[in-house]
DNA sequence: CGCAGGTTTGACTTCACTCAATCGGCGTGG
DNA sequence: CCACGCCGATTGAGTGAAGTCAAACCTGCG
């Protein structure tokens, strides 16, 4: 992280009141502090405290949680605007890493209760948070019981178009995806090769993806 | 459902007031309605108004979604105590159908909205109800994404012994439980009879799972 | 008793995984 | 400027876990 190298997170710079309300609407009733991390590090662990809570700035940040063996399972990718490390105990139940160079928000849950508690509309907005993490959580259950490997990509990849049009620049390398899609890096490949060659996608470059048929990608999502 | 076969849940007999208390602390400021429900009678569809929350009195529920096609993943059993159907905005998505016959606690929605409007505590509690729903579902994706038939069927039958201990009576099917770990209903079976050959289960009736060994079942579950 | 539904088992197939080799972009250093 | 090495990504060959299709088996019920 900037400047500091202490687990916990440390303070940067107090952003402007102004920028403060755009980035968080209610929950940016608490004074929230900028922090950087780099590229691959730790934000916070599976069974720590939960100290504080996070809001994507910029870059990109992973959640996930991994099985004794280390087959890892990422639940979630959190993009700028995104709300994370909500949880309701007292302890963190994924870790969540910085994809690549990632500015945060961050939030001390002590506050956050506080907060909770006084005015419902903030308790609300937390409600929402979480909800909206069920509900991509949700969709995320049915891709990974139910699809086929080629559904799955075709999904993620619209799911990552959503905002861009035409083109995306993935910040994350095969191996976030394949453990997102519960697939190995070799089927994440071979599949987006495939898509490639049937005229949906191009491939200028490993971690960007040309849009050229949301129709076929669409019509293998099913 | 009892009394009448109306799509929307129909009033059968209030609770008395220590009983609704002991089964609903905080929502159950609310007057709630019990409602009974057949074996694999609809509660409620995916994109139907959410007008209703719900709660296990006694009996089994499935929430799933599904693809266009027909599979479905079933994102949770809820049983005696559960809430299920809080969803945040206007509309249900997912389905939920009784697993067999079913006695529900029945809150109408907008009730819930003006509780957690007024009451801090009470909108507090619906968003623990949701949280607890995030965190089945990270550990379900963990399951779906990540673990073998073998670890998938080990971790079904230790979660739904949680309570039991010993012998343990399965309400659904074993399409249903196939639907629910992302597997057919052949490996399924398979698979607990694999289990019962290497004596971590007996299987005295297809519904019925007796424990052998927590062990044996534990170490399968990574 | 016989049917119907769910369940189990068997034989075979297939999709995705594993292991392994190769490719390609990028940064470093000669 | 080019050569080298590194690391992530791609591709290929072969394997295996789970799926499909199909038959047999319970078990409860009319």
């Amino acid at each position: 992280m900037l400047i500091q190298t202490a687990a916990a997170p440390q303070h940067v710079a107090p952003l402007s009141a102004v920028h403060r309300e755009m980035d968080l609407p209610l929950v940016g009733l608490i004074p929230g502090q900028v922090m950087d991390v780099d590229a691959e590090e730790e934000i916070h662990g599976e069974g720590e405290p939960a100290q504080y809570a996070y809001r994507v700035v910029s870059g990109a940040v992973r959640s996930f949680t991994l099985l004794a063996d280390g087959r890892r399972q990422i639940e979630a990718f959190h993009f700028p605007g995104d709300v994370f490390g909500i949880d309701v105990g007292t302890l963190h139940r994924v870790s969540a890493e910085a994809v690549c160079t990632t500015r945060l928000l961050v939030i001390k849950r002590s506050q956050i209760e506080a907060l909770s508690q006084r005015d419902c509309s903030a308790a609300r907005e937390l409600w929402n948070w979480t909800a909206q993490a069920l509900e991509r959580a949700r969709a995320q259950m049915l891709l990974l019981g139910r699809k086929t490997a080629l559904e799955k990509v075709a999904s993620f990849i619209l799911a990552m178009a959503r905002k861009d049009d035409g083109m995306l620049e993935l910040p994350m390398c095969r191996s976030d995806i394949a453990d997102y899609l519960g697939l190995t890096i070799e089927t994440v490949s071979r599949t987006l090769s495939q898509l490639e060659r049937c005229g949906a996608i191009a491939l200028p470059a490993s971690r960007r993806i040309e849009l050229r048929s949301r129709g076929k990608l669409a019509a293998l999502t099913e």
